[in-house]
DNA sequence: GAATGCCTACTCGGATAATTACTGTCCGAGTTGTCTTGG
DNA sequence: CCAAGACAACTCGGACAGTAATTATCCGAGTAGGCATTC
């Protein structure tokens, strides 16, 4: 089981997003050449943060994309679940009711106890993936990366923001 | 991204296996039809777990499968990482690599940072696996489940254990 | 009656198809900025 | 010179193929128990 591609690149692009000033959009064909992917299959991934309300879109000529939050009430569970979908990665599908002794009409009181483990984890996963916001992670990116590497980017992404 | 079947299958049989007397052997064909799964397929899961030393195998009649290691000594997470294989649901693809702002020789002193906050939430899903074994599983069972299923399972289990 | 050797039936393990999900691509509906034209 | 209207280019969104992974199945190598045979 992996995490789609889709995630990586979503959460790129959110962390790129979060440094466009307010009110600024930003096109999907950017954001892939940015990134070095390609700009339709990258769209899907954004397809699901719009849906999810995520971002904000606009049409037309520098139209694209922004945040609709701030950056700090983004976590990176909002973005794995818009893209991922929101369903355990466990799934019970009850075979305990096979077992033979039982008889058919017994009905159990209480999930599976294996599944309720598996998603105890899943769990414990998505709570730290809500513990880290986009605010967070510009932070994190400003303490990582040279400051020459930061001023270019960022004037490269202000040119072609709309 | 969902986790394969097997996983569920795995750990269901493992569980079965927990109740068996010492030095008992139980085939794949009994635990396929205690479950109601396919018995080839359960086969390739159950290979898994033989690979990883989780099970011990006999060939012959009154062959099968039987624990390698006391119950309290095998994790979930073992079981898990058995049929799904152990590396981490998320996959960085370096994709800060491909920003045109970045100087072509220039190398990353740290891993990018999302790839962390993903491995961390990876990290504590294991966690939360390795923290449950399956000498818990079969404690947190006897309560569950009413005393006459239990019984009745495991003598139709003793009936086809070798 | 007991021991020995052969045989059969059953076991697991790896190699082989069918299905599903993911990855990638294409085209259409809609909107905004720009240019032209007229006042 | 200014305003209004039409145009064109660019945007996102959903519908359409190609590929990889999961699901399911089949067959062969090997082993242990059972049975017949012999002593």
């Amino acid at each position: 089981m992996n995490l789609k591609n889709q995630v990586e690149w979503a959460l790129h692009c959110c962390a790129v997003l979060s440094n466009l000033p307010e009110g600024r959009y930003l096109s999907a064909r950017s954001l892939s050449e940015f990134h070095g992917v390609p700009k339709e299959y990258l769209g899907k991934a954004l397809q699901g943060l719009s849906k999810a309300g995520i971002v904000h879109t606009t049409l037309g000529p520098s139209g694209g994309y922004r945040l609709a939050l701030p950056a700090g009430e983004i976590t990176f569970l909002n973005v794995v679940e818009a893209v991922e979908g929101r369903k355990s990665t466990f799934q019970c599908s009850e075979i305990r009711a096979n077992n033979p002794c039982r008889p058919g009409d017994f009905c159990d009181d209480k999930p599976c106890a294996i599944a309720r483990v598996m998603w105890k984890a899943d769990e414990a996963w998505r709570q730290t993936l809500a513990a880290v916001s986009l605010a967070d992670l510009q932070q994190t990116l400003q303490q990582d990366l040279p400051a020459e590497i930061l001023r270019r980017s960022t004037e490269w992404l202000l040119d072609r923001a709309g």
